[in-house]
DNA sequence: ATAAGGATGACCT
DNA sequence: GGTCATCCTTATA
């Protein structure tokens, strides 16, 4: 241990990993449009081998319940879908175009689904193996890196074999969320990305004016 | 603009 | 059982 892991190698965070404490099961026993807009500052965080990977959350998008067209609990329970009706605060991982992985967290109580899906991310912690995990050579900006819900599955190493259904609120698990008292200024809020069905409801969520948010940030 | 890519669920037999 | 349209995307042109 040359040096010590608490300093967030990015700018601004107080993010320190010797105290962090996952999320309580509570902050996730809630609508998923309240726990979008709330998850919007805090810290994902990844444990990995060579250290923790971590970035802050700039874009989410919420997810319902049966009556939402566009969300995977549209037509009921299924296989796939089951930790959508499972406890709130476990990750909900599926593949996406045979590619690419998309991270979700479930919301409300059990019985009841509903997920909130994070789309893009500021690095923090672990931006070079982040770089490695994606691909990408030194000259790539960090921008590129977690802005998109498939990028960031790729740059954190996060997988549905992996990682499906794991417990978000345990201290010792390998993905929490911790809380960073970070102001996040203008918070915006538009229409869903790519999706047909639902296409207008008001469900996604984002830092105004962001670099790491994806696709169009206006 | 569009191809890549594979799992999933809907809808048959 | 089988087939088929769809898909909460990304990296190329």
């Amino acid at each position: 241990m040359t040096k010590p892991a608490r300093e967030a190698e990015h700018a601004g965070s107080t993010f320190d990993l010797t105290t962090w404490r996952p999320l309580p099961r509570e902050f996730f026993d809630a609508p998923p449009e309240q726990v979008a807009r709330l998850l919007l500052g805090k810290i994902l965080v990844r444990r990995g081998r060579g250290g923790p990977l971590a970035g802050r959350i700039v874009e989410t998008e919420a997810y319902l319940g049966e009556h939402d067209a566009a969300a995977h609990a549209a037509s009921g329970r299924t296989a796939r879908n089951a930790v959508l009706y499972g406890p709130p605060g476990h990750a909900y991982i599926y593949n996406i175009y045979g590619l690419y992985a998309c991270f979700n967290i479930s919301c409300l109580p059990e019985g009841v689904p509903g997920c909130v899906l994070v789309r893009a991310l500021e690095p923090l912690q672990g931006i070079a193996e982040m770089r490695r995990n994606r691909g990408l050579n030194g000259s790539a900006g960090i921008h590129q890196l977690t802005s998109g819900p498939g990028k960031l599955c790729q740059a954190l190493d996060i997988s549905r074999a992996e990682d499906n259904g794991l417990d978000l609120t345990r201290a010792d698990g390998r993905l929490g969320l911790v809380e960073d008292n970070f102001q996040c200024g203008e918070i915006r809020v538009t229409p869903r990305v790519g999706i047909s069905r639902a296409a207008d409801w008001p469900l996604r969520f984002f830092l105004a004016g962001h670099d790491c948010v994806s696709g169009r940030r206006g």
